[in-house]
DNA sequence: ATTAAAATATGATAATTGTCATGTTTTAGT
DNA sequence: ACTAAAACATGACAATTATCATATTTTAAT
């Protein structure tokens, strides 16, 4: 089992702050998981009695809605933590998490993190800090959804993967996201999705290289107002 | 001036973890401001330099959207703390606070609350569940807005300010909002907005005491799924 | 390699919601 | 009490988006 006081991910995440004497009782007590690509890492109303700290990969956090469609609300990859929320409002999580490609993901239990939470106030600051953050980009998410179209919305989700999980060498977007996927993103029928993807393409804001989707305009993405 | 530790409203919110030393200190250096109905209290994009307490009315925050329209995130009352995430952020205001009726608010400077964060865990503990809670909130809303139609929105805002605001001796709801508002939390035209409320009261599941909102039917309101 | 299933695509049409125009009622200020 | 402004209301129509039907292409499993 590899060691938490030598892994380079944290340094992307609140464990960061953690003393290296916070570090070695953490990868003593730590698990490590393997999931593949579509499997369900946890599900809503789950307990889950710790925190992930997600080694490789990405996954989305989705919440179904009474008309039966998933909201993607987040995607988090490599270096992200997966979980706070319900750790530390002693809750059952309210998202499902799904892994969008292989990941490896450590666990940390519960007792161990809150006992961090107490003792190390830089600790809490930095989760402080990151839900805080998070509650902004919330924010935004939702003045989207109720006032831009689905065009827009689109565009955005665009720029915004370019600028939070970067391309592959070839200019790519580096998360690859089915249609329906996309759909779920901007909470929108895959079939409304599809064709303003389409839409797109023909306008040569982007265009496709297999699955993958390449920004060709980026300054053209951005004019969708 | 009021002191900070005699005051009731410190109880609803994280204020209540101080110790009594360090609410001495906080008392000594706020100031209290009297807001007018209508007037804004903060702006998007200012440097807030420190924290809100509400003691009395409630306000409205909001966003302005890149339409021209302004979209309702969150109502404070009473009790609640305002300017949390600015200052954890250490960043501009992203939203507009904007009072609802006639307001007494405290402000404390930001020294003074850093000061606590740092050495007092149980005030950040706290902070940060209150944070969690708002995004636990912020991501149901994201939900709503993306696959539910003006109608179950406008239910659900309903219901919403009926069990987190209460209601006036008659049982109409005590925040009073005009019908822009609700278009403005549900995320739609102020016509739309008119129109599904008036059809609302035609169905009998709201009645109107002059500017007051009365809900007749909660299950029926329940229902519009 | 074959085949079933899943993902993508597109047209036709319906449903929802926005916009504009206009009128009525209520509120606030002198 | 009078008047202007704001809030509320409603109709007509346009724009956006969802739904259903049906292909086509891609992927995955045997």
């Amino acid at each position: 089992m590899s060691k938490c006081e030598q892994c380079i991910v944290r340094q992307f995440n609140s464990l960061k702050t953690l003393t290296k004497d916070e570090l070695i009782r953490i990868s003593a007590c730590k698990t490590s998981r393997f999931i593949k690509k579509g499997e369900v890492i946890f599900d809503e109303g789950e307990s889950l009695n710790g925190l992930f700290c997600v080694k490789d990969g990405v996954c989305k956090l989705t919440k179904l809605s009474a008309n039966g469609k998933d909201q993607i609300i987040k995607l988090v990859e490599k270096g992200q933590i997966l979980g706070q929320r319900s750790l530390i409002s002693n809750d059952r999580t309210n998202l499902r998490a799904t892994a969008l490609n292989d990941m490896e993901l450590c666990f940390i239990p519960k007792a161990e993190i809150i006992d961090d939470l107490k003792k190390n106030n830089n600790f809490t600051m930095d989760m402080l800090k990151n839900m805080a953050d998070d509650l902004k980009e919330a924010d935004d998410v939702i003045v989207n959804m109720a006032q831009k179209s689905v065009r827009q919305r689109l565009a955005e989700a665009l720029l915004h993967i370019n600028e939070n999980f970067g391309t592959n060498p070839d200019g790519t977007l580096s998360v690859l996201l089915s249609r329906e996927d996309f759909a779920s993103i901007v909470g929108t029928a895959t079939e409304s999705a599809i064709r303003v993807l389409s839409q797109f393409k023909k306008e040569g804001l982007i265009s496709t290289v297999g699955k993958y989707i390449k920004i060709e305009d980026l300054e053209g993405l951005k004019r969708i107002e």
